[in-house]
DNA sequence: TTGACTTTTAAACAAACGTTTGAAACAAAT
DNA sequence: ATTTGTTTCAAACGTTTGTTTAAAAGTCAA
């Protein structure tokens, strides 16, 4: 157990590659052998490292997706860490630009929600991880900032209310070629500033009670 | 060119798992193997009928995905005939019931999102089919619709808007097991009746301007 | 330098993949 | 009954898949 270390082992160059084709084509679209040519390594090193594909899969989930997904969440509080009571609106504005302009790059970003999407829709074990590590406590921080501000009938619409902002800011941010095809335009820095504004706006109409 | 018919002829058979299994696992997760065994037929018919395995993949778009989805369109607008200028509530209303409760069944239902949606985030070929044929112009339908009832600031606004709900009704109704994880809940009946009156209320104050 | 340990490698493995083949089964018309 | 054309089939094709093996290369303390 060396872990020689180095900025780029080949345990970590077998683990990015791996990410970025997982999040490009799914779990069954991407070879072992493509991902050991990418990271310039052999074939059984994955094997050595992480005992088989699948295992492979979720140790890209446990050792860069969560923890990445943590520095969001951070990112998120520490924004919100000024004010003592923030208003609805200064959350959601907090998590849309922690979520499209936060500490990842753009890269970095759709990859990590290529991988959380797929996941979403036909969940496998990486979602329970991700799913106990880190969406539900997000979703309970929101319910906990936004209860006492807002009040709009019965218990359970707080809930469904988080549930579309969820929608639209995963919809708006990462089905990009759809928004991309009605609207023309690319995700460029102003287009993001605008989209962050409507997401703000928008949830902020859908909160509201009468 | 018989076309033997019989209300399940082998090619229909092979269409009918293809999707099932293509809906479940994606292109890559499923085989041609599975396909014919399930549809009870020889490996080789589906190279004798779609000639090889990426084009039953698009013929399960041409001849299952967009007639549905051109189903679900027809219902919406026949819910909307009776009324002449139907107000922004009733449009939205129309599209939450044809989407969540309309002609399909549960699980047709199911297959047809999960298909779609593996093109949203990682487009094929088959993107551009579902793009051109159905889901652009129900867009322009949605904005036409909308346009005169509601104004809103700049042009673009609306645009905007209408994906977002979009999002909301795409992820409230196919990430199941994000919503059930949160909720604690199933898709039955009554459950879906909440989820269309909570989509119709968050997209109404969305949709509001002051 | 030796020796114990970790890491990387080339080569091979059985199994599964999409595809092709050529013959059998079937249908309909002459 | 024979012919013609369509559809299905078992069997095999060459590749590619995930995984295993056993040896070589590298690391580092004694």
């Amino acid at each position: 157990m060396t872990e020689t270390g180095g900025s780029h082992s080949t345990k970590e160059r077998i683990l990015e590659k791996a990410e970025a084709l997982f999040a490009e084509r799914g779990f069954h679209g991407v070879s072992i052998r493509e991902i050991t040519t990418a990271a310039k390594c052999n074939m059984a090193s994955v094997h050595y490292h992480f005992n088989n594909k699948l295992n492979l899969y979720l140790e890209v989930f446990r050792s860069r997706w969560i923890p990445r997904e943590k520095r969001m969440y951070d990112a998120f509080l520490a924004s919100l860490a000024e004010e003592k009571e923030p208003s609805p609106s200064e959350v959601i504005t907090a998590l849309a630009h922690a979520y499209l302009k936060g500490p990842l790059t753009d890269e970095e970003n759709r990859r990590h929600r290529q991988l959380i999407v797929r996941e979403l829709y036909t969940p496998t074990e990486a979602f329970k991880l991700a799913a106990d590590e880190t969406l539900r406590p997000l979703f309970k921080t929101l319910y906990g900032l936004l209860k006492p501000s807002v009040y709009n009938g019965s218990e359970g619409n707080l809930t469904f209310d988080i549930m579309s902002i969820f929608g639209i800011v995963l919809y708006l941010n990462y089905s990009r070629p759809m928004v991309s095809l009605i609207t023309g335009k690319g995700y460029d820095d102003t287009f993001k500033t605008l989209l962050i504004d409507h997401m703000v706006r928008f949830s902020m109409n859908g909160l509201s009670t009468e």
